[in-house]
DNA sequence: CCTCAAGGTGAAAATATTTTCACCACCTAT
DNA sequence: ATAGGTGGTGAAAATATTTTCACCTTGAGG
């Protein structure tokens, strides 16, 4: 449920609130956004808040002091104390034993959840390191760090940016199924297409691609 | 200042706290602290959070409604689980006033240590995003997340990347200082490189780039 | 035995915070 | 113009939360 726009006023509410829970690890009460945005009546923030809670940006708990919380977006950037995801950094494997992937990663890595917030399960995610540089069209580059979803291949959408064991290498591809085969597009003109029957044990799709992190 | 060892009662009280502000974003009243800890009187709670507060784990706003705070010691007892810095994520600014650059981080965002090794001060690092595609050639796009050591220009290397602000944009480009200018060379053939004297107010080098972080 | 610190019970007092009520001013669209 | 949404002022009512006060229980030590 994407929330719906806001007024410009709604908006300024919307961002102190925001800045408050950064700086302050805890909502703001009605007069504190009051005092920030120069409303004298507590009443008239009430209605702000209302007017947000009912667009779905904020969610509030009746009564409570400082019951404000952000949804979804603005959840609350800074978590006190949270554990981060780690994710296995996984070595390249052989393609025709993908169970190895998460057999001996090399290290973890730890992520910020939001980096995580695309995924449909945060547990079936890893790290890998591009092998080559077929995607250097897209801006991937050989060595960035690719954060992978773990999924079945008939559950990625066509035209997505994958992560795919090919023999020994690890490779960023997008991806398209058709005519019953997998196609493994590069965006270089250094590389070529390459596709193979679903089932082809030298080629194994891991998912699709989440995020990248590069060291310069 | 190592804050001082905890009775039973007082762990399990932080331990609570710790866990209610993970789950809810915001600290617990003392009614809630005692409801989970077996204690019907606020007042025994309030002795809790005085023993508490004065052995170092937490700070308290005196009368504020869920005022309790976990300090940065006891966050992280050095050495349990993974203390990661975390670094703010800056807004665009205009280039004449760097100094606004850290004064509203939109957010914070956690970042494994192992990506912040090449910097020569962790504590001058900053994330911000790319304004522009200058740099595609570079494999950095706009939107992208910089990871940006803040020096000063005159410590930064010939042909290194760098985040600069222009205007009101920060964007990433590639750094040469010649002539008694600061050159600022895009790797796209659709951006011209620009150039100016050292003390330019339109122009202010934040300094070089340490990795990048892109959510796909 | 006596004392002190740590923890508690209960209730009342002192504040903080959220909700409501009544009414007003500006816009925008009908 | 007229109705409805958005934003406000002010004050009062309804709740929530924190502090204080008086007194009790237990266990460690002198």
């Amino acid at each position: 449920m994407a929330p719906s726009s806001l007024t410009q006023r709604q908006n300024e509410a919307y961002e102190f609130i925001r800045g408050y829970m950064d700086r302050h690890r805890k909502p703001p009460t009605m007069e504190e956004i009051g005092d920030a945005l120069g409303i004298s009546s507590t009443n008239g923030v009430y209605k702000l808040l209302r007017a947000l809670e009912k667009k779905g940006w904020i969610e509030r708990e009746k009564h409570a002091a400082r019951g404000i919380q952000l949804t979804e977006e603005g959840q609350d950037p800074l978590g006190v104390g949270g554990d981060l995801p780690r994710l296995p950094v996984v070595s390249r494997t052989a393609s025709d034993q993908p169970d190895r992937l998460r057999r001996r990663p090399k290290r973890l890595l730890s992520i910020d959840d939001r980096l995580l917030r695309e995924a449909s399960d945060p547990d079936a995610c890893l790290i890998g390191q591009a092998g080559d540089d077929g995607m250097n069209g897209a801006g991937i580059q050989r060595g960035d760090l690719l954060l992978i979803e773990e999924k079945d291949w008939t559950d990625v959408d066509n035209g997505s940016l994958v992560a795919v064991l090919l023999e020994e290498r690890l490779l960023p591809r997008e991806f398209d199924f058709a005519n019953n085969r997998i196609h493994l597009r590069p965006a270089d003109r250094h590389y070529t297409e390459e596709t193979f029957p679903p089932d082809h044990p030298g080629c194994y799709v891991i998912g699709p691609l989440l995020g990248l992190i590069r060291t310069l």
